[in-house]
DNA sequence: CACTCGATGCTAGTGTAGTCGCAGAGTGCT
DNA sequence: AGCACTCTGCGACTACACTAGCATCGAGTG
């Protein structure tokens, strides 16, 4: 349940992250989009480390290791969704939205919108499945 | 930026969404919450631990402690949906929905997604805003 | 009162996430 | 070749998240 990752560490869970915004990633990519920085070294430990653990691989891109999450976006997006909606929001996704359209630092767009709106009114023509 | 909680450690994280969930919570009622659990006398020393770093306050009812999460609701509801969207969804709201409506176990009611069309359709009347 | 029950406040221990440094291998340069 | 640079592999230390146990207090009950 929850996020899938809920029994990772501080600096783990912040890696992931980093993983599945860029998709894959080398160890000092990581390392910049850290927001407190460790060491260089460190990184390349904590991915190891989870490696090991199986929520991580790595392919090589030439000289260097380039790193991807294992497990399937689509699967982990779901995960995510789900958790963040029943820990902070009571499973409204009324709220949910609304959070979000406020919580942006821009406006969303006109086309965003009309896109998510075409998706509301296909999900409700569909018996609440998108 | 990030969730707010970005700093806290595993035992921890779970701990500040069990109390975001539930409002307000003993620590019995957290450790009963928790999926992985650990000894009553762990759960409160966490508790008093959160309560240092300043993320948790507790008031009394009658003879025992019920703890509160301290940030306002609405920012760490906003500052979740930021993460969750920056980080899994690529900032893209219809992909954060669709995650959402086909992620649940239940399909979404027509009650909830009439509401959420208003939402939007009000935001889109509403230059992006809610 | 004596006893239990369930709560808190500590202090102390352990495990492991998290850290770093050094040695070695590969590549490209002059 | 020799040098500089950047990467990986690994061993080892540290810190702190996490755990547990014990003393204590207060309420309720026989």
């Amino acid at each position: 349940m929850a996020t899938l990752y809920a029994e990772l560490g501080r600096r783990e869970r912040q890696i992931m992250d980093v993983l599945f915004r860029r998709g894959r990633a080398t160890a000092s990519e990581v390392l910049e989009d850290l927001a407190d920085p460790p060491s260089y070294s460190s990184v390349r430990s904590m991915l190891r480390l989870l490696e090991t653990k199986g929520h991580v691989r790595h392919e090589w891109d030439g000289p260097r290791h380039v790193y991807l999450p294992t497990d399937s976006p689509e699967q982990v997006r779901k995960a995510a969704a789900r958790h963040v909606l029943t820990t902070f929001f009571n499973n409204s996704m009324e709220s949910a939205v609304a959070a979000m359209l406020g919580g942006a630092e821009k406006p969303t767009t006109p086309d965003e919108l009309r896109r998510l709106a075409k998706l509301v009114d296909r999900a409700r023509r569909n018996g609440g499945r998108p």
